[in-house]
DNA sequence: ACTACGGTTGAATCCTGAA
DNA sequence: GTTCAGGATTCAACCGTAG
C-alpha cells in the first residue's frame, strides 16, 4: 500500500507499462463545485472548472493498466459526455454504473428532479470477466460520511466493485485518492493499493485515516 | 388527440413555431437492436446504426415547442454523448432521468452488469416549473409488456412525467410514438396529443390499441 | 447618478436511514 | 415510533466596479 501527496501524473510516470490490474477512482468533474450548505467546509475542490487535463490523463492510464483490466470512472451527468467519449477513444465502455445513494441532493429545488445518483463509467482493456453472480447496473450504497473528503465514497461500494474486478494481491490504483476510501477497500479485501492525493490537507486527513484504521485491524 | 403514419419530420412541418408544451418521446438510439431472445418476434426497427437524423430533428424541434416546455427524451447510455451534446445547442439539460426497470435485460452475461435503466433527458425551454413534490431523478416503473412494440413505454411512467410537466388541456407530442403508450398516457390525464409512426406495422397495432383504450373508457 | 454587468452570498427541499 | 441530520446545487438578491 503506497499514497503519496503529489500531483497524479507525477506518480503514474514512474509505473512501468501495463501494471495496473483496477483503475477504481473519482476525479474532479469539472464543475466548479462548492457547497455553501455543509457544516463541514472543506476546502474547494481544486478544479480549473473544464476538463482539459483529461485526455492526457486518459492516454497516461492507457499505457499503465494491465492487458486485462477494469476500470471504475466515477462522473457526475454534467460531464458524461466529456468522459465517456475521451475513454472510448482507449477503452471498451462496457457500461454507465448507476450508484444510488440514500438520500437527495440540492439543486433546484423547483424546477428540477432531486439528484440522487452518481455516474461510474465501467470500462475494460482488452476481455476480462466478472466475479459472481450478474448483478445490475443500478449499485444502491449509503453515503456513509463527509468528515475526511466532501464527496467521501463509501468503503463498501468501492470493496464491491473491487472484489467483482480482482483477485487477492491485484494491485488497485486510485488517482484522485480524496478521503481514502478505495484505499481501506483494498486493504480489507486484502488487494495492494497505490494511490495519491494532490491536496494536502485532504491528503493528510486520508493518512490519518487510513493509519487509524490500519492500527486498529492490528488489535486483533 | 391525433396519430399519423408518416415520417416525423413530414408531421412537423405543418406545426407553427411555437406550438408545443411537452415533447416526451423515445426516438431509435443508433444503436443496431434485435433481440434473438424473445417469444415475441418484431419487425427490427428501422435504424441506420448512426444519429445522422438527430441535428436536423432536434432544431426542427426547438422549433415548434413554447417558449416555456419540458422535454423529455428517452435515450440509452450507450449514445448518451451524442444525444445530450446536440441537444445542449437548443435546450437546457437540466438533468438525466433514470428510469429504473422491475428487471434486467440481456447482453453481456459474464463480463458485464445487466441493464437494468435506461436514461431520460429531461430539459427545458425557458424557464418552467415542475408539479408537485420535489422527486429525485430515479424513477422506478415496471416494464408492464412488450405485446405492440419491443421498447413499449409504461403508460403509468408516461402519466407521471405529463403530470410533472403539464396542465390539462395541454398539447404533448410523441414523434416516435411506438406502442402508443404516450398518446395513452394523454387521453388518461386529459391532455392533447399529436405524434405520429412511421413504421406501418407498429403504426396499425397502436392504433388499435388506443382505439381498444378509448372504447373501454367510453363503457363507463 | 444611473445602468449594466459580474462575482459573491446565503437560503431553500424532502426523503432516507441512523439514532 | 419519533426525531434528526444531511445532501458533487441552483437561483435570486446583493454588492462592487466600470462605462
Amino acid at each position: 500500500m503506497k499514497v503519496t501527496n503529489e500531483d497524479n501524473m507525477l506518480m503514474m510516470q514512474r509505473i512501468e507499462n501495463e501494471t495496473i490490474d483496477l483503475l477504481l477512482t473519482d476525479p474532479p468533474f469539472g464543475m466548479d463545485f462548492q457547497s455553501n450548505y455543509r457544516k463541514i467546509k472543506h476546502e474547494k475542490i481544486e478544479n480549473d472548472n473544464n476538463l482539459n487535463w483529461f485526455p492526457d490523463w486518459i492516454k497516461e492510464i492507457k499505457r499503465i493498466m494491465k492487458q486485462d483490466a477494469h476500470l471504475y470512472i466515477f462522473c457526475s451527468w454534467h460531464k458524461v459526455e466529456v468522459f465517456k467519449t475521451e475513454i472510448e477513444k482507449y477503452f471498451n465502455v462496457k457500461n454507465i454504473l448507476i450508484w444510488e445513494k440514500n438520500n437527495t441532493g440540492m439543486g433546484d429545488l423547483t424546477g428540477d428532479f432531486a439528484p440522487k445518483y452518481e455516474m461510474i463509467i465501467f470500462c475494460s482493456n482488452g476481455v476480462k470477466k466478472l466475479k459472481g453472480n450478474r448483478d445490475s447496473n443500478i449499485i444502491k450504497a449509503k453515503k456513509t460520511g463527509n468528515e475526511y473528503h466532501p464527496t467521501q465514497k463509501p468503503v463498501n461500494l468501492m470493496e464491491y466493485l473491487i472484489e467483482k474486478s480482482t483477485n487477492i494481491n491485484d494491485l488497485v490504483m486510485d488517482c484522485f485518492s480524496g478521503s481514502g476510501s478505495t484505499a481501506i477497500a483494498a486493504y480489507n479485501t486484502n488487494r495492494d493499493f497505490i494511490g495519491c492525493e494532490i491536496n494536502k490537507q485532504f491528503y493528510d486527513k486520508a493518512m490519518e485515516r487510513i493509519n487509524n484504521h490500519l492500527a486498529q485491524q492490528k488489535l486483533f
